[in-house]
RNA sequence: GGCCCCAUGGUCAAGCGGUCUAAGACACCGCCCUUUCACGGCGGUAACCCGGGUUCGAAUCCCGGUGGGGUCACCA
């Protein structure tokens, strides 16, 4: 039998940390095994549901580089593949059942239903649906109507023995029948929940293995119960474990950003996320930590995925992110540069072929330094603010030293008479600054830095001194001599 | 609260009954490299939730407790 796994975002957000991991996960596992890849937009929400979101989610599976088959956009033989477009199918099945006498119409008000739940709950007991329209009479259907009552249809959960989940990564998981209420397959309105769609579409487009958050897996029971009913055959599951914030419970705004459009809005590289993804709730067993996309597809599979939750850690995403910043080539990062650098007011696009060379320097000498592209705008100030303050008490005492102001005047001077600085030329000129005061190390570098900069820290002071050039220099150094 | 899932360092995690005086990565701390700053390299601190079993032997299996999470909609 053939792999077909499918994505199914509701539409009713951007694409979340988490949504991203469960396409990734099926992504990886279809690619893995040659299968198929399905991505259908779950839109019975018609509240939340926007073609905005749909879009952004998409955008954001574009850029991740998870490329899909079969599903939204670009067809495939099992469409169409959203929802709403869908409902005569529903509608269809839930006949069938109607047929069966395996659901029925229910008219329950929702100030009656509020009321039983109450009443349950007061009693301590589970609440639930209890059946109050289950044998129901034409006569009363016809009644409730003329009344103006839109029914819903329900499931009959018919009697039987626990529910047996097998789960691949959590192995064997059962439910209690008698926890589980005649639940609503079709809403008030035509449109079908979530439980009944996604068993009617997965299995119609041959789904064969669902690989989905762990908050899924106490839906999954009714899901079971669907297929049995149609008598259709169940796909595989697998509950991925969800990922928690820092302070673990579920992750949601308030942990900071959760949508992948947000860290890519930040200069995350997508190689990035998808390769922190995968190592969240993954492990390959071995003690490589840095894997591209096509080596995961190589090597993913359902029994290495862990079943405890992870916590994402932001930390590491950085020092991930910043190593495939150090690898990327420097065009590349420079164009990523460019708009964080227009916006902080430093550039102004079009750029001009010489100006671009400058930045690329700009972007080069930053390189090692940066988590993320956002990042640059801070860093980058030094090239581009003349009047900065000395930072800290460190850079204060770096200037106090009595070598300093003999340093800044010699280096000047010979600035001054040398015309254009590369990298090598700035090297040669501050050895020669060492050679004619007798001074070496510290002595002559920190103080350059921090003239030059305002802070002990920052780039290769060579490629600082090139970036700025001499005129920039001599300026900067005016302050000081 | 009921039900379900989970439980190795601060975090991600390897481990799937003996080779565990428990890998690796992030973070942290040292040292080295660099006549500066980083990058990089090397080293270090740091963990099997608790209690019972099973077994010659348990991080690994079973039970209980505790803790954390998820879920209980005409949302998905």
């Amino acid at each position: 039998m053939s792999v077909r796994v499918r994505f199914a975002p509701s539409p009713t957000g951007p694409l979340h940390i988490g949504g991203a991991r469960s396409a990734l996960f099926n992504w990886l596992f279809a690619r893995r095994h040659g299968g198929t890849y399905i991505v259908r937009i779950e839109d019975t929400d018609l509240e939340r549901s926007s073609r905005e979101s749909e879009k952004n989610i998409l955008d954001s599976l574009h850029w991740l580089g998870l490329d899909w088959d079969e599903g939204i956009d670009v067809g495939g033989p099992h469409g169409p593949y959203r929802q709403t477009e869908r409902l005569d199918m529903y509608r269809h099945y839930a006949e069938v059942l109607l047929q069966k006498g395996l659901a029925y119409r229910c008219y329950c008000s929702e100030e009656e239903l509020a009321a039983e739940r109450e009443e349950l709950l007061a009693k301590g007991e589970l609440p639930r649906y209890l059946g109050r329209c289950r044998a129901l009479t034409e006569e009363d259907c016809r009644r409730h109507e003329a009344a103006g009552r839109k029914p819903v249809i329900r499931f009959r959960v018919p009697a039987g023995d626990a529910i047996l989940i097998r789960d691949l990564v959590r192995g064997d998981v059962t439910f209690e029948r008698s926890e589980i209420g005649d639940f609503i397959i079709i809403k008030s309105d035509g449109i079908p929940t979530y439980n009944f769609a996604v068993v009617v579409d997965d299995h119609t487009m041959l789904i064969s293995h669902v690989i989905r958050a762990e908050e899924h897996l106490s839906n999954t029971p009714r899901q079971v119960l669907l297929y049995d009913a149609m008598g259709w055959d169940k796909p595989e599951f697998a509950h991925v474990s969800l990922i928690l914030g820092k302070d673990r419970s579920k992750m949601s705004k308030r942990h900071g950003a959760t949508a992948i459009e947000q860290y890519r809005a930040k200069g995350y590289l997508p190689e990035t996320l998808v390769n922190f993804l995968a190592l969240l709730g993954w492990s390959p067993g071995g003690e490589e930590e840095v894997f591209p996309l096509n080596e995961l597809k190589q090597q993913f599979s359902l029994d290495r995925v862990a079943k405890s939750p992870a916590v994402f850690d932001l930390e590491k995403l950085n020092w991930l992110n910043g190593h495939y910043i150090r690898q990327a080539p420097l065009d590349q990062l420079t164009d990523m540069a460019v708009p964080y650098l227009e916006k902080a007011g430093y550039l102004s696009v079009p750029l001009s072929p010489e100006k671009y060379q400058w930045v690329k320097m700009v972007v080069a000498s930053l390189q090692k330094h940066l988590s993320y592209m956002e990042e640059i705008t801070g860093q980058a100030r030094i090239y581009f603010e003349d009047d900065f303050e000395i930072e800290g008490q460190d850079a204060q005492d770096i200037m106090a030293g009595e070598q300093v102001p003999g340093v800044l005047r010699c280096l000047a001077k010979k600035v001054s008479v040398s015309g254009e600085i590369k990298e090598n030329d700035a090297k040669e000129l501050l050895k020669e600054v060492g050679r004619d005061l007798g001074l070496k190390g510290k002595q002559i570098f920190m103080p350059v830095r921090v003239a030059l900069t305002g802070s002990t820290q920052g780039p290769d002071l060579n490629q600082i001194m090139a970036i700025l050039g001499g005129e920039g220099i001599i300026q900067r150094l005016s302050r000081w001599t």
